[in-house]
DNA sequence: CTGAAAGCGCTTACAG
DNA sequence: CTGAAAGCGCTTACAG
């Protein structure tokens, strides 16, 4: 309870031994008497000690800490990847460094800066637009990089995510299947490559592959949040020839439309189905709920972790993509066409 | 881009100056020739230097970690107060190391530990759930605690909360000046002294105040989670005399209420007014929108931060609860009795 | 204005 | 099994 910390020099002074044997009892050696080693931990009780992580970071040249820049915080698709990071990272112990950048470039490079001057072994990204500044910044400190649920435009990152055409085209297939003919779509930002491009390009050739008309009309770009659903839903509700089912391609937005149709008196899936895409909690606490294709991201942010600590354990190791599996998870918010 | 990293001596080395004027360039010291000044700049760009934290905060004795202990992140609750302590601490040049227990007392105890050892300056708790092993814990390390939206039981700790038993008789005497005679409680855990007791002792006293009777058949506490909310509501729905009004002390729980009520075929207002506490931003996206009982959650963070450093740097601060206030937000969920 | 040297709190060969 | 000493990468009196 002192106000100076103890140091490992005070406890080996109360313990009568020398410094080096603190140091392995604290390292847990087996070549201590067990008389030294129960007068150390006897010392160590009655200073209260804590060793410094600093210190021993300094020697061992590892801190165990890894890097996680979070786009929104305040998301729940984000913050679930979060916390399946922080269970994997915790249980391998290692410890989360945690900036959250609302599309701020310059706070992301500042804690880039950071992130390398506190020498962390790996950086966790879950955001895709990497402009040239950010990618050079990654490129000039030797840290392992992983990114969690996206996939930038650069070979060099390693990415874990789904198959975004594959999972967006099996989405679509399924309305169309509900026996849906005129479905709208709300997509990302077309810059992105996973949740914008290829999601959109799935749409598209699921629509073609089934002789299903596209209607440029029914067609908007948002921003995967709440607000920007609600307004693009409503700009195809005012359509001259209305959807009868849209595919919104993040939960996010799809409960967006959902409150936009409710809003505006329809219902839903009777007059609008709706499908949604993450598997956000939301989309069970909405009613009606929301059908969603779903990324596994209870299990996301582990993969990520350990394909991170691969990495840093092994420079070498190969640095591929993962891809992992989509699921649709029919809820009630689409209806059969009939 | 070299495998080591580089170090103050090798930017020494070839700047052809001491590391004594390396390191004086770097903190921005005054008296150095701009010659010098502008040779090192050369080499640390010419390396690609970034000095290492750890060494500088090992003799400066500084950090600049705050350790925060978050009980479940992917609650938009905790996570949006999250976000407001880290815009606080990264404007003020701190990092945080992020924590989340899932009520694993284990794992607090051995983010605590890792926080001391990590001599992280301050520390903040986002739950009143304290038991003796942690309040020793706390206590033994000499790191500043502010404790956030909860108070455990403890006077030695600061807390950043509201008036939580004002707040919750100011909830319950507007549900009676709607006209509500038969109030319906979901409570918090009577463990939790502001979150349980203090905001059913509001919401009795409100209702002695107004000579309402309390049914005690009514009442129920939970977890502050969605489900229970839904469970509970369902175990109210089925007594005999049914409220025409629940006050439930989370917007969770409150969600989990509505959606039992909606599963049960009944509306919202109409059969049943829900009030919720807390001002998460899910009283916004569900439909009745829900009216609720606010804690300044997007500003309580930064308060919280602030606090922290100000304890930081001077231990001899006054160490009082902050007390902030409360709002009742109208929305759409309680209607007036005809 | 500049630099040699000591020190921050640890770990780890090396010698005994 | 144990300890003296060097070193991790910085900063900062102190002397010049």
């Amino acid at each position: 309870m002192s106000l100076l910390q103890a140091k490992i020099k005070d406890v080996a002074r109360v313990a009568g031994v020398s410094v080096t044997t603190v140091s392995r009892v604290l390292n847990g050696e087996k070549y201590v008497k067990d008389e030294m080693r129960r007068k150390v931990n006897k010392a160590i009780e009655q200073l209260g000690y804590a060793p410094s992580h600093i210190a021993r970071s300094l020697v061992l040249k590892k801190t165990n800490l890894i890097g996680v820049i979070v786009p929104d915080l305040t998301s729940s698709f984000y913050s679930t990847i979060l916390s399946s990071v922080e269970e994997a990272a915790s249980s391998n112990g290692y410890n989360l460094l945690v900036c959250n950048i609302i599309e701020d470039i310059d706070k992301e490079l500042k804690y880039l800066n950071v992130f390398t001057e506190m020498r962390v072994e790996g950086i966790i990204i879950m955001h895709e637009k990497i402009n040239e500044d950010i990618r050079a910044q990654i490129h000039k400190t030797n840290i392992p990089v992983v990114f969690s649920s996206v996939k930038p435009m650069d070979q060099d990152f390693t990415s874990i995510i789904i198959d975004d055409y594959q999972a967006a085209y099996d989405a679509t297939k399924y309305l169309i299947e509900l026996g849906h003919d005129s479905i709208g779509f709300i997509g990302g930002d077309l810059r992105d490559v996973t949740s914008g491009q290829n999601r959109y390009s799935g749409y598209r050739n699921a629509l073609a592959d089934h002789s299903v008309k596209i209607v440029y009309e029914n067609i908007r770009f948002g921003d995967y949040k709440v607000k920007s659903g609600y307004e693009l839903m409503k700009e195809l509700l005012n359509n001259k020839q209305r959807p009868g089912a849209v595919f919104v391609v993040s939960d996010d937005m799809a409960i967006g439309a959902m409150n936009c149709i409710w809003d505006h008196g329809l219902r839903i899936p009777e007059d609008i189905s709706v499908m949604g895409f993450d598997g956000s909690q939301m989309t069970e606490l909405v009613r009606p709920r929301l059908t969603s294709m779903e990324q596994p991201i209870h299990h996301m942010g582990k993969i990520t972790m350990e394909t991170l600590l691969k990495q840093i354990s092994d420079p070498e190791a190969a640095k591929g993509d993962i891809i992992l599996p989509h699921e649709l998870v029919v809820r009630e918010s689409c209806r059969k066409v009939p």
